[in-house]
DNA sequence: TAGAAAACTGACTGAGCGCTCAGTCTAATT
DNA sequence: AATTAGACTGAGCGCTCAGTCAGTTTTCTA
């Protein structure tokens, strides 16, 4: 083999992210962990220092992973309106949600943000991955407030907010196979625009 | 003491309810729960079969003592429009949640849908509290239809999930300590106002 | 007031947990 | 061929936990 470095460490981070995902940070036993990747335990300690390191060590490159992917659909250049890029950002969201369904299961779960409130890494990584979406639906609603399709006496950001906050829901509705999403999607954005639009256009 | 039946049942009931908000499920131990109650571990045993049962109990007194609650409400007569319900209902789900955090903490537990998923009176209990305030919104807006204040073209019973999803993502922000809901409050009633509102009112 | 029934007790159990450590293996370096 | 360092191992330690049980106390009933 080429590479000598961390033959099995990227086995575990991804193993662990899919047990954390499906069963919860806490009923996930180092173990079972083990058994699936085929490491001895004490090859897990050796590269992470505890069963919270690894939690840690998931956020970071969850982080790494999908803030930069954000950035570069951020500054993509679009021809459309601001409500229109406001649809459009609602499906990116629900895309990368869904693909990587992983990565933000390990995003709602409590443990996180127990963590975040003692540890100040965590708390900055959640925030910086929230800020950055809502960042996203604020300067969309700001351009559509500049080119006339968004209604310009609505507060941008704390409209963002709440359109982030039910495209949100909806994602924790999937993942608890409460509701069919899909059915809803078309009524969301509808929702949305009603919400958002323009009603005396120039 | 007059009540010979259950002294120590319902302060055990009351504390693991507190316990289980405030910690999770997983993370609460008997031996606190006995500590915190003065009854003996074997005591909790002796009224519940298992911590399980302990936690479909409460479900189960959520449910009595919420839906009931909730009936009576929307049974209530009122003089206001449908658009106008719609915002009382939300006033209202939010002040339920506020008075009830505890028990709304456990309903937004992963506990809780893991265990519907193979129990069927558990899953029952999550989906008759859901379906009752989706049904609330859902009748405010049909009836907002009927009498001209909200727009006849929207779906009755896709919007009051998508209200409701919004509102539910205010309380889960409150309670993960996100953002400052009381600031969103006056948005969010807007936003549902432009959400819903007829254009061309009679 | 005797006796039965119900409520309660806390020491105990065994399974499972996160984590350690003394040591082996592998592959590159000298 | 000898040395070395990093990757890896798995038995096992200390501890926590949900749940048990043999026995005591309280309450109800006849």
């Amino acid at each position: 083999m080429a590479n000598t470095n961390a033959k099995k460490k990227d086995t575990i981070l991804q193993a662990a992210t899919f047990l954390f995902a499906r069963k919860g940070y806490r009923d996930t036993a180092m173990g079972e962990l083990s058994k699936m990747t085929g490491a001895a335990e004490g090859t897990i300690f050796y590269h992470f220092k505890s069963k919270q390191g690894i939690f840690l060590s998931i956020l970071r490159s969850l982080k790494a992973d999908i803030l930069p992917e954000f950035e570069r659909y951020r500054n993509a250049e679009s021809e459309h309106t601001g409500l229109d890029m406001v649809e459009e950002t609602i499906s990116f969201y629900l895309y990368m949600t869904k693909s990587r369904e992983d990565l933000f299961a390990i995003l709602n779960q409590r443990y996180a943000y127990e963590l975040a409130e003692t540890n100040p890494e965590c708390r900055e990584i959640l925030e910086a991955i929230y800020n950055c979406f809502v960042d996203i639906f604020e300067s969309a609603i700001t351009g559509g407030q500049r080119d006339g399709s968004i209604d310009p006496a609505i507060p941008a950001r704390k409209s963002a907010l709440i359109v982030f906050s039910m495209v949100d829901s909806m994602v924790r509705f999937r993942m608890n196979n409460l509701y069919d999403v899909g059915a809803l999607y078309k009524e969301l954005i509808d929702s949305c625009r009603r919400m958002l639009e323009n009603r005396q256009r120039s």
